[in-house]
DNA sequence: TAGATTGTTAATCGATTAACAATC
DNA sequence: TAGATTGTTAATCGATTAACAATC
């Protein structure tokens, strides 16, 4: 598999991996790429093809096994481990995160919450203590971490991503209105909810 | 201007809008598209191009100037208006989403905020009375509202939406884990925060 | 076997980029 | 004017799709 596979395809997957799950909650457990296709609007060669990048795992005259492509996903997306998770800022956003029961499902586990400010520090969100700030680096040297969730205001972001890259945390959720770089060998997610509202925006523009 | 313009050309804008606003910020007011290009990593001719399919607001050997681009950006994006947004499910994200600061700045006004739990009924979340839900239909008689942000439990969405559209709601934007459809002439953006999540781990489990 | 559906190649389509003429 | 940088075309690159051979 020394192919590239690019980022559209990447993009893709999880949307298989969710259809395949409500496929499985509703029993079904054999699907054609052109039963597919029909249901999320893609085409089906490309569906096909989008599987094949990956080895292919259907069946010819037959179809897709709900439970081998459900496996086989789940490994591409690296969703057949857990992952230890921190939220770093725990205003509004944060909370959100903390008790957005999807992401527990799945397979990410919140392990420890910090925040800046003692009116909230203390405090329990989510059956999760808030810690202070500064405990953070104690935290990463007794704790396993995968992944850091920043929620801090814009301004802290990018000192918050070096921090925790620092004390060896792989993965970073940036849900800071600002792009946060990281070292090579780290992955980040930049999450900007603004820029969708504008496509939202632009296409409501449209319409008049 | 008949030319199709390309999902990919419309999801840059918001970035070129955002990169903008903070060039203003720091006070600059000339910019060229090769600067712009280095800081936000898009090829030179991209960006050019880009402007380009709305007519090009440059000036041959000069560059952009940092007022123009952003009030011909915020007029393409729909940003040169104000709009009226309620939101339907005062859960953690809708109280996330309430109190997000960055959409208020920018011309989009939360003018109700709707639950069906007694419990948060009545409550006043960053200065907007939660209403029940029975409550909407005498809201939207009552008032202007040009979109609708769903944060209900998924298997409320698409009733909601429904809903919303049938009052005369042009635009949706959508949190609940699942898509909803509308009707030709309305506009949704459906918000998959998992979808990056996954595309994380797929890209952490790449780095092993 | 006949029918169905994948896997895979080749063709098409569309998006990105290089190049340079236009022009400020 | 000389220098700079856009606007725009043409070339390239990459992603999508059609088609069909492979095969269950």
């Amino acid at each position: 598999m020394t192919e590239k596979i690019s980022q559209a395809v990447i993009r893709r997957l999880p949307k298989y991996y969710k259809y395949i799950i409500e496929q499985e909650k509703k029993g079904v457990d054999k699907i054609s790429s052109s039963q597919m296709s029909r249901d999320m609007g893609l085409n089906a060669s490309q569906i096909r093809r989008d599987f094949n990048y990956f080895g292919g795992f259907g069946q010819q005259g037959y179809g897709y096994s709900v439970q081998k492509l459900k496996s086989e996903i789940s490994k591409i997306l690296g969703l057949n481990r857990t992952y230890n998770v921190i939220v770093i800022g725990a205003g509004k956003i944060g909370q959100a995160l903390i008790g957005y029961e999807n992401f527990l499902n799945e397979g990410f586990s919140v392990v420890g919450v910090f925040d800046n400010s003692s009116k909230v520090v203390g405090n329990v969100i989510e059956g999760k203590k808030v810690l202070a700030m500064e405990e953070i680096g104690k935290f990463l040297k007794n704790n396993t971490v995968d992944i850091g969730i920043i929620c801090t205001p814009k301004d802290y972001a990018q000192q918050t991503a070096d921090y925790l890259v620092s004390h060896g945390i792989k993965g970073i959720w940036n849900y800071a209105p600002v792009d946060v770089s990281v070292r090579k060998g780290v992955c980040v997610e930049n999450i900007h909810l603004s820029e969708s509202l504008h496509v939202l925006s632009y296409q409501m523009s449209l319409e008049e």
